[in-house]
RNA sequence: GCCGGGAUGGCGAAACGGGUAGACGCAAGGGACUUAAAAUCCCUCGGGGCGCAGGCCCCGUGUCGGUUCGAGUCCGACUCCCGGCACCA
């Protein structure tokens, strides 16, 4: 019997899936079978699915089935994120339309997930880039219009002069445009922000109440959202009479005593007036002009630059020592976080001190560690929390005592007050580009912004619009689109001609899946309820930050709108491994990229699929090598070849097995449930598939053995083939359209698909006989094989009789003895 | 610099509440079948040593130290690799 005929195989049941609609969820609630939502991140249609996909949605899929079988009602569905840039550059490239370009590689892509046999709901399908969906962007951006939670300001974009366009981060090579390599520029534009930092507070406290989520995510959102907490001081500024005090930003309030002067931003407001009239004046408007012209957009030319600073002329009180303080302003201050202004300790802190030491200002340490053991090596300052000095009433006095003190000093006398900064700041949708969801805003020259009524809702994107790379927002020359009439007094007005960010599409598509359809609201809330939160997500490293911030953001908004009743969307997230092809990234660049159909076509999905899983735990990367993918075919084929012997013979008759099973038999049949137990072990509590897998290929090992023995009387052909009907069903989340094929050949009428997840027989699976092993001063000599239970005494008895621990116990006393019942007998002797 | 994760055979990896280190697979070597090859099946497979042999002994989970009857697993110090944040006050 030669290999199974993967090709017809995949096809057959592919066919059969897709015409019974094996996988279509409805959303009524059952109360036999409890809902289960597995997602994976939806995929950008890039035209052709890569082996991270592949890994990716087979993890997913080997989890919905599962749990399918488990008796859960699963939502699996999948969709595609299809707004973006590269269909923007294809159209330019390629003089074909970006929905054309997308709506051709949705379908390859999707021919490509059906022939790896995924369990989608494919009725549930969304894509971003249909009006159906994007409506429901539109009017989310107005409810958080509505909210105050969508507004207007500035921000710096980086801009191509020659191309007159605006350039995403990506499209900014070394410096340069990387269409025609003009050095890029950065412009101030106005753009639509959402308040993400409404909700910081909540998202970072939330991280804690997420135990399904990796620390490493945590973390990383933990660092994104930089929470910090500290106070605000304000300092009076008596040189320059009627200005405002000075406000500053510190988390260490203990250190104040050592404040010897200030810096502040050389975007800050104040800046000129401090100046105005001192000797300073002219080098302070120099020194902000020359860093006015950095380029503040590309963040990693301000890195390595080195700290510089101009005295301002003027002088500032320290409210806690009454000292007269020099106000400089510094490149090192950034105006975007804080108040834009520092008090420097340089006796404390590592960049106020090189600043000091670089312009001859006076350092002096206020804080020395607790600990009077510690040295600071001289020429470093002492950075940690510690027992202040030179501060007054407060020497000696711990960090946080005194933290608290001059905050509740300060209060009192109202320079101070208790402040939380936060790093994350409000996330700039606007984007200056063709392929996305339009912003539902109008701008009329005499009733400023307007919402575009929902009524009017889906503002939808033109087609006939002509794309050049060049020229501003590709929206501002289509004519049929920009100029409208105001909705509120009817005068000519103008169609804000930025799109969405495509984050925003990808940040509440999962709650579109429950009820996908709708033409009234964006869901049921009833139908959200249902489902929500997400079970099980699984997606890339690569989002563990904005994608996953921002949808939790929008869970939160919502939830605070009334629409969902959870405060967070996904219970638990999985971030998949990368997959490498002999130990790098697979890239064109590199010439090692492994195209899955190629795969498929060779090995058939289920081979794939089970490598993706076999080859490591789900969270690593993983290498993908083709030696290991043909030993998974050559399991399969294993498990074919010991199945085919029993094709077309009746499924097994469970009171065929003897009441008196022999030796060899008893010891299948305890594999077998042992297998079902580890089995479902690893996939219910740890996704480990790797695991799982191998305990099924110790499985078919000891079934091959056993048929190789001899499959003869009624009895052993039972056991065998409760044994092998048992690694079909346990290989099915994997290997689905195989282990259909074989169920469906050994006799069985229901679709495996259908069949409940076997249950193991506990007591056929418990092991009547255990080795117990016995250590001589906790190294291994022997073992022996006792009934369970067996009292330390009689275990004692045996391990005596063992010649080489009674070789290691010779001539000793045994002094102490640990046991360990069915396990572990140690036997402690004298040196 | 701060934070998080990791380091186990030739390779991918197991060991899940301290208790047989290396399951399972890949590669490699040997054998059976075959005219031959492929496929398949069987055996060996961390390192070193002793023994004619059944077998036995020592070492071994990045480094050093500790706790323990017993440590890949716990504790302390360190090295290297990967990732996040980074002039964030």
């Amino acid at each position: 019997m030669g290999a199974f005929d993967f090709q017809r195989i995949e096809e057959k049941w592919q066919r059969i899936w897709e015409a019974e609609k094996t996988f279509a969820v409805d959303n009524q609630p059952d109360p036999e079978h409890p809902g289960y939502y597995c997602l994976e991140m939806l995929p950008y249609p890039s035209g052709r699915l890569h082996m991270g996909h592949v890994r990716n949605y087979t993890i997913g899929d080997a989890v919905a089935r599962f749990k399918s079988a488990r008796g859960f009602k699963v939502l699996h569905p999948m969709g595609w994120d299809s707004f973006g840039l590269p269909a923007e550059n294809a159209a330019i490239k390629r003089k074909i339309h970006p929905r054309l370009w997308t709506e051709d590689n949705i379908s390859q892509m999707r021919q490509q997930l059906k022939r790896l046999g995924y369990a989608y709901d494919w009725d549930r399908e969304i894509a971003a880039h249909r009006p159906e969906y994007y409506r429901w962007n539109q009017w989310f951006f107005l409810k958080m219009h509505e909210r105050g939670l969508a507004y207007r300001a500035h921000r710096w974009v980086n801009w191509c002069p020659t191309c007159e366009t605006v350039l995403a981060n990506e499209q900014v090579e070394g410096g340069v445009c990387w269409r025609c390599g003009t050095p890029v520029a950065r412009k101030s534009l106005e753009q639509w922000f959402l308040k993400i930092t409404a909700y910081a507070e909540e998202l970072d406290a939330f991280l804690s109440k997420l135990p399904g989520w990796s620390e490493r995510v945590r973390q990383m959102q933990r660092n994104w959202i930089g929470k910090s907490t500290g106070a605000l001081v304000k300092l009076s500024v008596p040189d320059v009479p009627g200005l405002e005090p000075l406000e500053i930003f510190t988390t260490r309030i203990d250190t104040i005593f050592g404040a010897t002067f200030c810096v502040l931003a050389p975007e800050h407001p104040a800046v000129e007036k401090l100046a105005a009239g001192t000797i300073q004046e002219a080098a302070v408007t120099d020194f902000v002009a020359r860093m006015g012209k950095r380029n503040v957009v590309h963040q990693d030319a301000l890195l390595g630059e080195a700290k510089e600073g101009v005295f301002t002329g003027a002088h500032a009180i320290n409210p806690f020592t009454r000292e007269r303080i020099p106000i400089w302003v510094g490149n090192f201050v950034l105006m975007e976080y804080g108040t834009g202004a520092i008090m420097a300790v340089p006796g404390n802190d590592v960049r106020d001190h090189e600043f000091a030491r670089l312009y001859d200002l006076p350092i002096r340490p206020v804080v020395r560690p607790a600990d009077p053991s510690t040295e600071v090596p001289s020429g470093q300052v002492y950075t940690e929390p510690g027992l202040l000095m030179n501060s007054g009433a407060y020497d000696g006095w711990p960090s946080d005592k005194a933290q608290e003190a001059l905050i509740a000093q300060g209060e009192e006398k109202g320079f101070t007050r208790r402040m939380v900064q936060f790093r994350i700041r409000d996330w700039g949708v606007s984007r200056q580009r063709y392929w996305g969801t339009p912003i539902p805003m109008i701008h009329c020259a005499a009733c400023g912004i307007v919402p575009v009524p929902e009524a009017d809702l889906p503002v939808l994107l033109p087609e006939d619009v002509h794309l050049t790379g060049e020229g501003g927002s590709p929206l501002v020359s289509a004519p049929s689109f920009a100029s409208v009439p105001c909705p509120r007094c009817g005068g000519d007005a103008r169609r804000e001609t930025d799109t969405m960010d495509t984050f925003f599409d990808s940040s509440w598509y999962f709650y579109r899946y429950a009820d996908p359809k709708n033409d009234r609201a964006p869901f049921d809330p009833a139908a959200v309820d249902r489902w929500f939160p997400i079970d099980q997500y699984i997606g890339g490293i690569t989002h563990a930050i904005l994608h996953l911030i921002y949808c939790r953001f929008f869970t939160k908004v919502m939830r605070d709108m009334g629409l969902v009743r959870v405060d967070e969307p996904v219970v638990r997230l999985l971030n998949q491994g990368m997959v490498l092809k002999d130990g790098s990234a697979m890239s064109k660049s590199r010439g090692n990229v492994v195209e899955p159909d190629a795969m498929v076509n060779r090995y058939g999905a289920d081979t794939c699929r089970l490598f993706a899983l076999f080859a490591a735990p789900p969270e690593r990367d993983m290498d993908w090598n083709e030696q290991g993918v043909e030993g998974c075919h050559r399991f399969l084929e294993r498990v074919w070849r010991l199945a085919s012997a029993q094709f077309g013979s009746p499924p097994p008759d469970g009171s065929a097995v003897k009441a008196a099973p022999s030796a060899r038999e008893e010891a299948l049949r305890r594999k077998t449930h042992q297998t079902i137990l580890k089995v479902t072990e690893d996939l219910e509590r740890r996704l480990h598939f790797n695991t799982a897998i191998s305990a099924v290929m110790e499985l078919v090992n000891e079934l091959s053995a056993f048929h190789l023995e001899g499959v003869t009387t009624s009895s052993e052909i039972a056991c065998f083939r409760e044994g092998l009907d048992t690694v079909v069903r346990l290989l099915n989340p994997f290997a689905p359209h195989f282990t259909e094929e074989v169920w469906e050949r050994l006799g069985h009428a229901q679709r495996l698909a259908h069949h409940a997840w076997p249950e193991p027989d506990l007591k056929v699976a418990d092991e009547p006989l255990v080795e117990v092993i016995v250590q001589v001063n906790g190294k291994l000599r022997g073992k022996v094989r006792v009934e369970k239970g067996t009292p330390e005494s009689d275990v004692l008895d045996r391990a005596r009789g063992d010649s080489k621990v009674e070789a290691h116990l010779r001539g000793k006393t045994v002094s102490r003895s640990i046991f360990v019942p069915d396990r572990l007998l140690n036997l402690v002797v004298p040196g």
